[in-house]
DNA sequence: GGAAACGGTTCGACAATGTCAAACATCGTT
DNA sequence: AACGATGTTTGACATTGTCGAACCGTTTCC
């Protein structure tokens, strides 16, 4: 029986659509969006809401994500070997580098924030984690995207890349070469791609076989990580070194 | 057809155990625990594994939760309006006593920590959002609990309170009598119930229904907060008009 | 002020759908 | 080498979820 459960993949459309931008939706909304009989979809959203995933506002009659999720996303994090193995060396980069550090692993083309570590003396800053950001304007989706060419070639074969600045790569032969670069180096970089005065580095994180697993780097104002407009080296060589440490602790064996 | 989905209850039966303390369970435990037929649990599987609920380790061949999870868990925060509401506030009352903040929802009869500050000058601290903590144990859930005296009723009626330190207040009369003084009061306080050396204090949120959607409190070495074993008067008073602010940006009248 | 349009919700008949138990494959262990 | 433990596939069965129309309450707009 290769085959998949309707009722439950429909239940999970449901939730990816009210994960979305739109927050709250409707049965009608969500009906219409997925082709599907207003009856259907009540009923799916009834259950949902049995079980905690989906919550109903009392007043618009909409729906929207469910407290369970929230501690389920938190649980996944307790159960993510990348994210505990990870968690020292995260602090240890913040601490040297003075920037705030982020971990990644891709999910859907995008990179999925799996840890985030503000910058050490800083005001306030809003925790991403669990946030997905774009994988071609950020140093950790290139690094990871470096390590995953056949994922890569899917996402530029997708319809066409959203430019967020004018720094932002949006030349899918460019990015290829970009991507070469990095494999060949062993890290990435961007600079104002995704906020115009921003800059990332990082470096991919292999796992005991060899594959990568995710990435680990530093976000922080241009002025601070680049020097001429390239990232400063010394910054790259704590990366490089995290990404490593990472790595061993994976069971990657030692370079 | 006041019925709801099996397959999908189901589904999230399987989340559920999979959030549990166990982490990474197998196929037979789960159709164990579930009372289910093997094949029955692994067509489920399949499918959560194909919309990215869960994810299978490759060499256990055990399934544990995935990162879709983690997405939907911060999409959740996002759209929850007691928390963005609040944001602001939260962080005033760190800035104000100097010490740990956190929102939590009653969920399932336990604490749902939607958000947290951590310490204004402090050293590295867990971020708790997502996690459960006892209800009976904690100042945000006998805040909680004062204002859902039947769902605190429910609690109570289980297989007892469970102890965490000496001063755990398990006699189900003496938890009582304190609901009693903190809806009178309009505060709550725990000390050294959860932790042996920690203290909380925390007040209830209301909203424009004047129906308690949560709680708002902070947390701290006993020595800090308490003066000869009570909560300090200044603390006390930060902490309920946080909370009253917080109401009055959800729409509650003001008082 | 009425009526139409839109929201979420319920209903019952139908058959497609998911369930079940047993057999299979693949490990590691005895 | 046989066992026992995994996770996995299979096919027959009837339970189960689906569907579309009808329902009820609000809001909107003549």
């Amino acid at each position: 029986m290769p085959g998949r459960i309707q009722s439950i993949e429909r239940a999970a459309a449901i939730l990816r659509l009210l994960s979305g931008r739109s927050r709250r939706l409707g049965v009608a909304e969500l009906a219409g969006e997925l082709g599907l009989p207003k009856g259907t979809v009540h009923g799916i959203l009834r259950t949902l809401q049995f079980v905690g995933f989906v919550e109903q506002d009392r007043e618009s009659g909409k729906y929207q994500l469910g407290a369970a999720l929230l501690h389920m996303g938190s649980s996944y994090l307790d159960g993510n070997e990348l994210r505990t193995r990870a968690l020292n060396w995260a602090d240890a980069l913040a601490t040297q580098s003075g920037e705030s550090v982020r971990i990644g692993t891709l999910h859907e083309n995008q990179v999925l924030i799996v840890h985030h570590v503000f910058r050490p003396d800083d005001s306030r800053q809003a925790l991403e984690v669990g946030s997905l950001v774009p994988a071609h304007a950020t140093a950790l989706g290139k690094a990871l995207l470096a390590s995953h060419r056949y994922l890569a070639a899917e996402l530029l074969g997708g319809d066409g890349l959203m430019s967020y600045t004018p720094a932002t790569v949006t030349d899918i032969y460019r990015l290829r070469r970009e991507l070469d670069d990095i494999s060949e180096h062993g890290w990435a970089s961007e600079v104002g791609e995704l906020y115009r005065d921003m800059a990332s580095i990082a470096a991919p994180i292999t796992d005991r076989r060899r594959v990568t697993v995710g990435a680990i780097g530093i976000t922080g104002p241009i002025e601070r990580l680049c020097e001429a407009a390239r990232p400063r080296p010394e910054l790259i060589g704590y990366v490089t070194t995290s990404a490593r440490s990472v790595s061993r602790e994976l069971g990657a064996l030692p370079w």
